[in-house]
DNA sequence: CTAAGGACCTGTCGGC
DNA sequence: TGCCGACAGGTCCTTA
């Protein structure tokens, strides 16, 4: 479900419900998601403050004083703030209670997600090789054309490897190469400096442009006050197959890619 | 080393 | 109305 906006959003969302409260206890109530949560996190957390919330690609971290507890939300997790006293929904397998008497829950229906923990001063090994932040400086056109040597995969394929660049998933990787007018098949050693350039550009553009919407809903995302987020009116290609293309009226086309559908038009995005 | 495909899950939707 | 297949925002791991 969620790529880094919708993943941003929620961790802005949960700063000001959890940051500064005090955990009263931890319910674990489904382990096994991507990978089984640790169970001495059921005991460990209890009366520990939380200190803060970061974001480290998709992963959203919560800080105490002995380390950080991980929480990834997969393809179709979502994280709610809500009274304790509200009945548990199906699928909430993962839920922080706040001595102030709220509760944060994650629910995640696939189970694709993960709840981890890592020590302080410890990096936790799926976090320890990753690629830039797309937002960051460090993620330009001079290191992304760098990236580009003695490889034959396509661009859309290298955009969402985690090693080069992270956050980026299915949908904007696509948003962002029609706005750069390059095919998603297109073989990066094919890609001139220029193009590399706009892409940089339309990466930033996309993700910021829908962090500032509140992140996409396709189905079923939404927000930590359950609001559900707006970038679905905004999307340009992303499901729109044998649809016109909002640029030239050509017919919008959809292909597997890596096992993964994509969309581009065939007469904007050259290949 | 690179690159592609499978695997892990449940829910929803469209077609018959 | 029900059943069945296709598809869904991620990404690690195995295979070639």
């Amino acid at each position: 479900m969620p790529e880094l906006p919708e993943v941003e959003t929620t961790k802005l969302g949960l700063e000001r419900l959890i940051v500064t409260q005090i955990i009263q206890s931890v319910d674990i109530l489904y382990p096994s998601l991507r990978w089984i949560i640790p169970v001495h996190l059921s005991h460990c957390l209890n009366d520990l403050q939380i200190l803060g919330i970061s974001r480290v690609a998709k992963y959203i971290l919560l800080e105490f004083n002995q380390g950080d507890l991980i929480i990834h939300l997969g393809m179709s997790g979502s994280i709610s703030v809500v009274k304790q006293i509200e009945t548990l929904q199906k699928h909430e397998h993962f839920v922080l209670n706040l001595k102030n008497g709220n509760s944060m829950r994650l629910k995640d229906p696939r189970r694709f997600g993960a709840v981890l923990w890592q020590n302080k001063g410890d990096t936790h090994p799926l976090l320890a090789n990753l690629g830039l932040e797309p937002l960051s400086s460090a993620f330009n056109t001079k290191y992304l054309y760098s990236t580009f040597k003695g490889k034959k995969r396509s661009i859309k394929a290298l955009i969402m490897d985690s090693k080069i660049v992270v956050g980026v998933g299915n949908i904007y990787v696509l948003e962002a190469l029609f706005m750069a007018k390059i095919s998603p098949l297109m073989p990066v050693n094919e890609l001139s400096k220029k193009q590399t350039s706009q892409l940089i550009k339309t990466i930033k553009t996309v993700l910021k442009n829908a962090i500032k919407q509140g992140g996409t809903t396709l189905k079923d995302f939404s927000r930590v006050d359950k609001q559900a987020g707006y970038f679905t009116q905004e999307l340009q290609v992303y499901g729109r197959a044998n649809q016109p293309c909002l640029s030239c009226s050509d017919i919008i086309t959809r292909v597997v890619q890596n096992n993964r559908s994509s969309f581009y038009c065939p007469s904007c995005q050259q290949y």
